[in-house]
DNA sequence: CCTCCCACCGAACGCTCGTTCGGTTGGCGG
DNA sequence: CCGCCAACCGAACGAGCGTTCGGTGGGAGG
């Protein structure tokens, strides 16, 4: 076994248990077990619960943003970088839905400098999403408008992502343009609005 | 004091503190502390944790319902129900934010009987959301991509409700009508139809 | 005045938790 | 072949948990 596999493993376990349980009902006898260790030899690795929160939370992050910022990078409109935004927090939500679980649930329960450190890292994410608001927005809203249309949408979508509402990276892909059409273009104008977002989005280059 | 105050006081107790630290890190020691009784004294009058959740998610689901009730019993017409519908979670959520957060949060850690009690009430709580979309619907969508809209427009309201977004009981009667409106008419329409909306549902009788 | 019972409490039980400590390997440099 | 160190493990510790048990006091009923 390589060096770092091990590493690799016991943060795997841990963010499978943690997203199950609960963090504070995960217990470190389990996260151990699911790794394939001891209690005492996962000490050897990491230094606490908390840490082990941190880790996975930390790396799940730069995950998310990475392939957020990807996706972006690809996209020309801004009608089409919302569409980006939607799809790859759906398809993140269908791949690492554990992790995005302890994004959205368990992050508050860090404390110290810890906690802030991942909470700047929410906050880059947010900002993304801010920004994208922003150049599509043909009304002049607010700063604090906008924030509030950030948080609207990442609702949706954890809405979504949340509850086993995806089967599929397809379901994932289909699911991201109806809502982004029902975020557009509203509940009564999304369904029609949906194909040609989509068909658009499908024009850009690969 | 009368009898059932200190009833009262319990389920209080128990849903201040269960809000603030989550199900499982909720002492019984605490809650007894912060309704005023010693540990043995509150199980004089209840069984045991898990009915003391269960207490208070009744009590609050109930409250809920009612209130959406009332609110739809004098929505006229489609749009001003489904501002109804906004309107009285998000009033919901700021007057008892505590209990909304263990609505969304908490529910799950219940099992066997109690458990689909309450999931009965919360889905007679989301079949009233989705009667009101099917009539607002003018693309004939399936129950499927109606419920699916039903998360999502929840998502949005949780999202809203359950972070300190609320400063007062005016903010959350103006949020209502642009989060309507950003439903209905979507980002892009949201803000030039927000007054709109808010106008004809001040025509309604009160 | 005696009795009973409702409301309530102090103390303990058994359990699980996060964490630590004192080993014991097995492979590798010298 | 020796010594060392990284990589583990078994066992225990103290704290906190939900729950239970054996009371106690005081007001109402007889």
């Amino acid at each position: 076994m390589a060096i770092g596999e091990r590493y690799e493993g016991i943060l795997k376990a841990a963010c499978d248990v943690i997203a199950r349980r609960g963090f504070h009902q995960a217990s470190i006898r389990e996260i151990a077990r699911s790794a394939g260790l001891s209690l005492a030899g996962l000490y050897h690795y990491v230094g606490g619960k908390d840490e082990l929160l941190f880790l996975v939370l930390d790396r799940s992050l730069d995950r998310l943003i990475e392939e957020l910022d990807d996706a972006l990078a690809g996209a020309r409109t801004p009608e089409i970088r919302l569409l980006a935004v939607i799809r790859t927090h759906l398809d993140f939500g269908f791949r690492q839905a554990a992790a995005l679980k302890i994004i959205n649930r368990d992050w508050e329960l860090l404390s110290g400098p810890r906690r802030d450190e991942i909470s700047a890292k929410r906050q880059s994410y947010l900002t993304r999403g801010l920004a994208v608001l922003r150049e599509l927005d043909p009304h002049d809203r607010s700063g604090d408008e906008l924030l509030s249309g950030t948080n609207l949408l990442l609702g949706m979508l954890n809405g979504i992502a949340t509850r086993p509402f995806l089967r599929s990276r397809e379901d994932a892909r289909t699911l991201a343009s109806e809502v982004g059409a029902l975020f557009l273009y509203g509940f009564l104008e999304a369904a029609p609005r949906s194909a040609e977002l989509q068909a658009a989005d499908n024009r850009r280059p690969a």
